[in-house]
DNA sequence: ATGACGATAAGAACCGGTTTACGTGGAGGT
DNA sequence: ACCTCCACGTAAACCGGTTCTTATCGTCAT
């Protein structure tokens, strides 16, 4: 029972391949010409007048065989990629999960989409350079925040943006503003006055702080530490003030080291992930938390602060909208649209680490 | 002193911004056609002869006039996008960061750059639909675990890769194979026979195994945990084959319980992740490692592993290996070469976890 | 009835590459 | 000296959109 011989040995994969549907095929389907359907289809707000009867018969025809415009062919014409590229100087940045959900959720309904790539001493900027210079991306998103590692290659990067013309920003407030902008700020200084506060509140009074070396928000939490204490009229004890590196052990050591050296009942660290770190070494130095030290901390990380043992008590750091907002800003910067800096607000999420019931 | 009054304000951005350079500029330059120019900038292997001479004109202008092909027109002309989609359903795969590194090495070299698209409960599936459609991307790359979540997602991008004819592979090897593919299998089974023989060696009998549910990858090491323990003639144990979830908090309490109601002086773990929770709980339980409970594991994951406390004795996952032939296997997938799946060794790791000096 | 004008739509050029079918000049054979 | 043939390049069409200029039609005022 010999079969046809010219048959493709697997076809369901081609013809399921439904074909790209043209510009032109849509015309041909509307009775109009391409120009038309591009008018209609793109709804410019002081274009060419268009009837309303063929506005609907060519939107109904797109509709009807299913157009999508050819991205490349667009990009051509009109000197765009709309597409955003995400350099990340360092994957390991907690925070760009959630940020990046806020990035997509703005630039999907704008018509954008995302591209990525890394910068680092490992890659260096080659296929970045690549990206930008071939015209693959109208403005760029940088993750990661600043380190010795990471100073250089950021600024490399920005000078190929700038010689590209192309807009930068970087999602998080850690560089220097004169070397790039940032879509918004949060408020560090406050929220870390309103973690302290509440410390306060429950009756500590001897309050530790941890911070992370070398970052400008850590700085800006700790004047909110002092203000708050201030504020309750209760003297700043320098010895209370540490800053860890960036990497959990580090925080555990000095939380372990100021267990033993040090009297307090109650410590703000700067973000959740180090709090992590601080609790075990607490609880390995015999403290318990929340009653034998109290702990608040700062950015209500989705992973973590609910998860903690105890959960943690922490300030609620807006990424998603810190995304948003980034991807906002960049848009408007690429329609060469005014904008502005905001800060946003943040809160006190209240759980068990700080002693509420 | 009146300044010239049709100045821009602003000049430098513009002015030191690099004009494109076109491929008919440098045939201008060369004195040839840009079909010479294209010619000669592409090499193909089997296409028209070009003579040394204008073939070195030629290069020597675009490499003078800093040429950049333009991605936009070059994919209108050639209908293909040179872009992979890394697609993901969970950006929080520990392992993404490696493979990422793997992925790009290979992909730059052959003029390949990466898009980037979510897919999950929140985002679903339209912004890649688009992507997809629109001819953004030759193929796909899907990163993420398969959970309850996370199944159905990636069988609809399955779908939807498949009816656009976009070749997409699995970074992965979490799910069915009839699903979807991958690029490469690692030695899941032989790891775990070599972490659970070192810690025979080491004259341990009672070893306890710790695994994640509902992973292909879990059943497979705790296939070789029960050959190594065979091989040394020990019986195993139901009681110390453990399964947790996916987070570290599950983990830690199956540890705690574990250390309670059990008699085992070592344990294999099959993650690093899952491992660093093991040993905090086998210290909060007053077990040190390793001399009360000597510890493998497995993934050599480098944020871990080094910095454990001890550092981990682990079975080495050649994660920027995977990443890399993942993207060869794709681009193979793509250019409608082929290819076949190969499984890549791994190796034991000796720090001091296991009870090594 | 007719000319002007406004509202619509068509036409054509263009974006920057790729790719084929087609010239052209020179070397080699007789 | 003439024809062939091959090696090398060129011209032109095409990819699928955008956008500006031009043409056409109906309507209204004169």
């Amino acid at each position: 029972m010999p079969t046809e011989p010219n048959e493709p040995a697997v076809p369901v994969l081609r013809t399921r391949t439904r074909r790209k549907v043209t510009l032109q095929e849509i015309a041909d389907a509307a009775g109009v010409s391409k120009s038309t359907v591009s008018l209609v289809l793109n709804e410019r707000p002081n274009a060419l007048p268009i009837s309303e009867r063929t506005r609907r018969r060519v939107a109904d025809a797109a509709e009807r065989l299913g157009y999508r415009p050819n991205a490349a062919a667009k990009a051509l014409a009109t000197g765009r990629s709309y597409t955003v590229l995400l350099a990340t100087l360092d994957f390991w940045d907690e925070h760009l999960v959630q940020r990046l959900a806020g990035i997509e959720s703005y630039l999907a309904p704008h018509g954008y989409t995302m591209r990525l790539s890394t910068v680092d001493s490992h890659t260096g900027l080659g296929p970045t350079t690549e990206i930008l210079r071939s015209g693959q991306a109208d403005g760029i998103l940088l993750s990661g925040v600043m380190t010795a590692e990471t100073f250089e290659p950021a600024r490399a990067l920005r000078d190929e943006a700038e010689a590209n013309g192309i807009p930068l920003i970087a999602l998080s407030n850690t560089f220097p503003s004169d070397l790039m902008d940032v879509a918004c700020e949060i408020e560090d200084e406050n929220g870390a006055y309103l973690a302290v506060q509440h410390l306060i509140e429950h009756g500590h009074r001897k309050i530790a702080f941890l911070g992370v070396e070398q970052q400008g928000w850590s700085v800006l939490r700790e004047q909110g530490y002092r203000r708050a204490l201030a504020d309750a009229g209760i003297a700043v004890d320098p010895q209370l003030i540490v800053a860890s590196e960036r990497k959990q052990s580090s925080a555990y050591e000095n939380v372990v080291r100021m267990s033993h050296e040090l009297d307090f009942t109650a410590m703000f660290v700067v973000t959740d992930h180090q709090a992590v770190a601080a609790m075990t070494a607490l609880k390995a130095s015999g403290r318990r938390v929340p009653e034998d030290c109290a702990l608040t901390a700062f950015d209500d990380n989705p992973t973590i602060a609910p998860y903690a043992d105890p959960p943690l008590t922490t300030i609620h750091n807006p990424f998603v909208e810190v995304g948003r907002r980034s991807a906002e800003k960049l848009l408007r910067m690429i329609e060469g649209l005014p904008y502005n800096v905001e800060t946003l607000p943040v809160s006190l999420v209240i759980r068990r680490s700080c002693g509420c019931p």
